[in-house]
RNA sequence: GUCCCCAUCGUCUAGCCCGGUCCAGGACACCACCCUUUCACGGUGAGAACCGGGGUUCGAAUCCCCGUGGGGACGCCA
């Protein structure tokens, strides 16, 4: 194991989103690339704000996208406590030395870090006050994504608010400092804190970590970043619509980074082993749900049967509110498998599956009136279909190919073509004129199902 | 307003560090065609970009400067 030491430092005030996400693959990533460490922090200082719910929601996240971390809540380490709501003793600890430094002062009930340098008053156009500012030297920050950024940090700041609790950048630097991070990887918006950062590393007398700081990832239509209410920001969007976790992960390692040649749909492992902070970019990304759509359906082709459909009854089974799917669930196992395997290589997305397959679990299914009127406007489809069901008993039904088989010998002996059979039996079959293909359709639906069916549209 | 970061097809990006091999490559999306038993997948092809202006240089997408544009920060939020 190597001394790199990253960690993911998530506040529990809302949903858990993309570019949080993004971050923690990045670290994880980082850590796993140098065999180092990955600490997953729970930063909830802000009593108001938080909530176990959300705390529950990055656990679940986290997890399912195979982010695990090797020191954090549930899993422990010997730099806990995980949270920093139970690190109020260490915090007490560290603003003593900075207090025994003299670097902290009080003011409106509030324990303020103070910078050094000449002090003077100037009218903030912004804030619309007088400030109090500090002339101090630049703070220098060796970016390993950005280079050298200078930044000045002229105003003391709070590290302690008048109700007595410890302050984000104190606790973040205290932290780091305590849990021995080297590697601080996080996104782009925290740029202009770093030179606070800084300062109370220096304040402390410890050594400042390596920053890496990340482009942020910008909502999909209109200006800024991506925030917890942008659609599909949430990861748990993802897992609840039955996204596959890697195409996922697949996807956000791409949204700033590349292996620096053509290839994009690769194995975690790969991703790892030509993962690094240089080969970060330094522009912000738009996020683009239908390239993550693209991949998430090149991850389900590939997946091996047995995957396929655990994943399949795994969705269904989710989809509580879905008659059709609950009714899918239902059925014979077996038969469930078949449905879903001739699915399998039709669909974009496990969402799809429900509304995709309803007809084979349940004779009650739609039937779209359009197509319906278009294939009957063409030839003699319900004299096709009555040649059909003459056909049937000398069909063999035990594989697509027999289907098929039994099919052309019809079409022969007709001096027809599949097309004149295909729509009609297709309508009949699951009221509409897309899915799977029609042989297959017949073979899984079974011969006596297939006749109830083709009768019953004769007689509609 | 101040400070910081960024700038290649509509989008994600390769190329930039180490100028010439780039009339700029790949992917997603879009369009056309092919495949086909519907719908997809797949295949082939088309259109589509170096933000603008200066400079350095024999030569700049690549280096420098200035504009402009985009993003971020400026909380007793994180």
């Amino acid at each position: 194991m190597s001394s790199v030491r990253v960690r993911f430092a998530p506040s529990p005030t809302g949903f858990f989103h993309i570019g949080s996400a993004r971050t923690a693959l990045f670290n994880w990533l980082y850590a796993r690339h140098t065999g180092g460490t990955f600490v997953l922090r729970i930063e909830d200082t802000d009593k108001e704000r938080n909530s176990e719910q959300f705390l529950n929601v990055i656990y679940d996240s986290l997890t399912w996208l195979g982010l695990t971390w090797d020191e954090g809540p549930k899993v422990g380490g010997s730099f806990g406590p995980y949270r920093q709501s139970e690190r109020a003793d260490i915090y007490r600890e560290f603003l003593a030395k900075l207090t025994a430094a003299g670097r902290t002062y009080e003011k409106d009930g509030a324990i303020w870090f103070k910078l050094l340098g000449e002090r003077y008053e100037v009218f903030d156009d912004h804030r619309k006050k007088t400030v109090t500012k500090v002339r101090t030297a630049p703070s220098v920050i060796d970016d390993r994504i950005r280079g050298r950024v200078e930044r000045v940090e002229d105003e003391d700041f709070v590290i302690f608010r008048s109700d007595g609790n410890p302050v984000f950048h104190f606790v973040n630097v205290v932290d780091d400092i305590a849990m021995q991070i080297t590697h601080v990887i996080r996104g782009e918006d925290h740029l202009s804190n770093t030179s606070k950062h800084v300062e109370l590393f220096k304040a402390f007398g410890a050594p400042v970590p390596q920053f890496a700081h990340i482009p942020l990832i910008l909502k999909q239509n209109g200006p800024g970043k991506m925030s917890k209410r942008d659609q599909g920001a949430l990861i748990e969007e993802y897992q609840r619509r039955g996204y596959i976790p890697e195409a996922l992960v697949n996807f956000l390692s791409l949204l700033g980074w590349n292996p620096g040649d053509n290839r994009e749909k690769m194995p975690i492992a790969e991703i790892v082993r030509l993962f690094d902070l240089p080969g970060v970019n330094q522009s912000n990304a738009r996020f683009d749900d239908k390239k993550l759509a693209h991949m998430n359906m090149a991850y389900l082709l590939e997946l091996p049967a047995d995957a396929f459909v655990a994943k399949a009854r795994e969705y269904f089974a989710g989809q509580t509110e879905n008659a059709a799917a609950r009714t899918a669930l239902a059925a014979d196992e077996a038969y469930f498998r078949e449905v879903m395997l001739l699915s399998q290589p039709k669909i974009k997305g496990l969402e799809e599956l429900p509304a995709y397959t309803v007809y084979f679990f349940t004779e009650e299914f739609p039937i779209d009136a359009k197509v319906r009127d278009k294939v009957l406007a063409k030839g003699e489809p319900k004299a096709r279909l009555g040649e059909l069901i003459e056909a049937l008993p000398t069909i063999d039904f035990s594989t697509d190919t027999t289907v098929e088989d039994g099919l052309k010998q019809l079409i022969a002996a007709k001096g027809l073509g599949f097309g004149d059979y295909q729509a009609v039996a297709r309508l009949a079959l699951s009221g509409t004129n897309v899915g799977p293909s029609i042989t297959g359709m017949m073979r899984v639906l079974g011969r006596d199902r297939v006749k109830a069916r083709f009768e019953r549209f004769l007689a509609s």
